[in-house]
RNA sequence: CGGGGCGUGGCGCAGUCCGGUAGCGCACCUGCUUUGGGAGCAGGGGGUCCCCGGUUCGAAUCCGGGCGCCCCGACCA
């Protein structure tokens, strides 16, 4: 960096400006294991609020939690034969433990299927014990071969729900309602909105007849797979011999789903949201939404009492404040470092404000022709902050949704004009696609962009495509296509 | 695993070519003055120069081997 204070520029080096916005606004820090990072204490209080939200939408459509052990069995990983070819590459192994050689070794979870179900197996004899609708918050591990700050880490944290139902109907609206639940949640908390669809075969969850995913753009205009949700048929409950004898008698096996989210999503808020100056937290999911800074110079008692009581206000009216009191820092090192952060806004108190009754409030995001600061009545101030908070928050979402339509083309018609636009730097680029394996793999070794979903209905062109991109054969369904990370 | 870059106080770097007392900026500590957009002055603390071996009177620097990290690709939430 030429200048130590300033990140790299986004349009100069993405990648650089992410890690540097990671590092520096302090939510996250690499750590002394190879892949692994710590999450510090701004970037948890971020994620404790997206669990917070996303449990409590769980819990009202009927899921409960529930915890199944960190190892499990090689065995049960085995068991189920897509699963194991394509978790196997990127299993960690417990191979000893106190001081002996396990009999049966021991695989870190990379996803938890096999044993909760083998756990079901044993809690359902009936149709009447059935829906089990679970979840658990949980760290997982998969040793992937490069790893980065929140997109990937070798270990990380997630929600993963398990569900077993008796027939294939429900299990399927399960896990389209689930897909809902994740796609609200990414645009009213994380203002990122993403579209849904199904993954192509080549891109489903190894075990699963159809994974549905969220697809979200970022800023770069490449798409992160944000949350999936996946239909397992009885693909489990064979080979862990979950059955249920059916209301007429007849012995079933269950049909499962699986679904979650990840502490992904923390670096999808940062791509989506984040500018030069740092991170952009939405007010939902900010720790903290309003930083008060006293302005103190010599006397400084009065400044400290109406910051404390600008901040008791706040939090009557439900607003998240911390006081800035550091004696140590100036002010405008204290603004800098905020914004950094991406703290919505900022309350400014000093000596002229207590003698004019108002307070100085200042917006990480500034609207085009505006000023950062406006200096307001306190009353109105303080009265007028939630619904602040509320604008700024549809405002991050217009704003990425906005960028989104922008950066997606459609209705292209082949592989040079598909080619030409992922060059050009498109976002989502739809197309015809005759369901072909052999297309995605041509497209991707050129374009290196892959099919993101096969999109739910509100999200297909007005009219749909006839036929293949790739000029052979008839269009099975539309397809959205980028360059994914 | 292939390609590129890099390992020197907490952070960012210079010094390495051409061996000779380990430096700079920021941060940190103390004091005073400051504080409305990254404060100033003075004093001070802190480093097995990634590791191992070799050459040499002497190695951050030269030679050999190893390890680690970041970026790009293949793999993936």
């Amino acid at each position: 960096m030429a200048d130590e204070k300033k990140l790299t520029p986004r349009g100069e080096d993405f990648a650089t400006w992410y890690n540097e916005v990671v590092l520096r606004s302090e939510l996250a820090d690499y750590s002394p294991v190879r892949g692994s990072m710590v999450i510090r204490p701004w970037g948890y209080g971020i994620w404790e609020n997206m669990q917070r939200a996303l449990d409590q939408m769980f819990k009202e459509t009927g899921h409960e939690n529930a915890y199944f052990p960190l190892l499990i069995p090689m065995s049960f990983i085995e068991r189920e034969k897509e699963h194991v070819e394509g978790f196997a590459p990127e299993l960690a192994v417990v191979t000893q433990a106190g001081g002996k050689e396990l009999e049966e070794p021991y695989v870190i979870r990379p996803t938890s299927e096999t044993i909760i179900y083998s756990m079901y197996a044993k809690w359902v004899q009936s149709y009447r014990d059935l829906p089990v609708l679970m979840n658990q918050w949980a760290n997982v591990m998969r040793w992937e071969m490069r790893t980065r700050l929140f997109l990937r880490t070798s270990e990380f944290l997630w929600q993963e729900g398990h569900t077993a139902h008796a027939t294939p109907e429900e299990a399927e609206e399960e896990t389209l309602l689930i897909l809902g639940i994740y796609r609200k949640f990414m645009e009213e908390w994380i203002g990122m909105p993403p579209i849904t669809g199904l993954k192509s075969d080549s891109e489903k969850f190894a075990g699963a007849v159809r994974s549905y995913s969220c697809e979200a753009l970022m800023q770069d205009n490449r798409a992160l797979q944000a949350g999936t949700s996946h239909f397992l048929g009885q693909n489990f409950a064979r080979q862990f011999d979950l059955k249920f004898q059916s209301e007429a008698g007849q012995e079933e096996y269950a049909w499962n789903t699986s679904w979650g989210v990840s502490t992904r999503l923390v670096g999808g808020m940062v791509m989506t949201h984040g500018d030069d100056d740092g991170l952009i937290v939405p007010p939902r999911l900010a720790p903290v939404q309003a930083v008060i800074v006293p302005i103190l110079r010599g006397d400084d008692a009065p400044v400290m009492a109406k910051a404390a009581e600008v901040q008791a206000r706040l939090r009557e009216l439900g607003v998240r404040t911390k006081i800035d009191a550091r004696e140590n820092l100036s002010p405008g090192a204290k603004y800098y470092e905020w914004e950094r952060k991406g703290v919505p806004f900022r309350v400014e108190i000093g000596p002229k404000d207590l003698e004019k009754g108002q307070l100085a409030l200042a917006r990480r995001v500034v609207p085009e022709g505006e000023k950062r600061k406006e200096f307001l009545p306190e009353a109105d101030a303080i009265a007028g902050m939630p619904s602040r908070l509320e604008a700024f928050q549809s405002e991050l979402r217009d704003r990425a949704l906005a960028r989104r339509e922008a950066n997606t083309v459609r209705g292209v018609k082949s592989l040079d004009e598909l080619h030409e636009a992922i060059e050009g730097g498109a976002g989502f680029v739809s197309t015809g696609w005759n369901g072909d394996p052999a297309v995605e793999e041509a497209v991707k070794e050129r374009t290196k962009a892959t099919i993101r979903c096969l999109p739910q209905e509100e999200f297909r062109s007005p009219e749909a495509p006839t036929k293949c991109v790739s000029g052979e054969g008839a269009s099975v369904a539309e397809v959205f296509w980028a360059r994914a990370y």
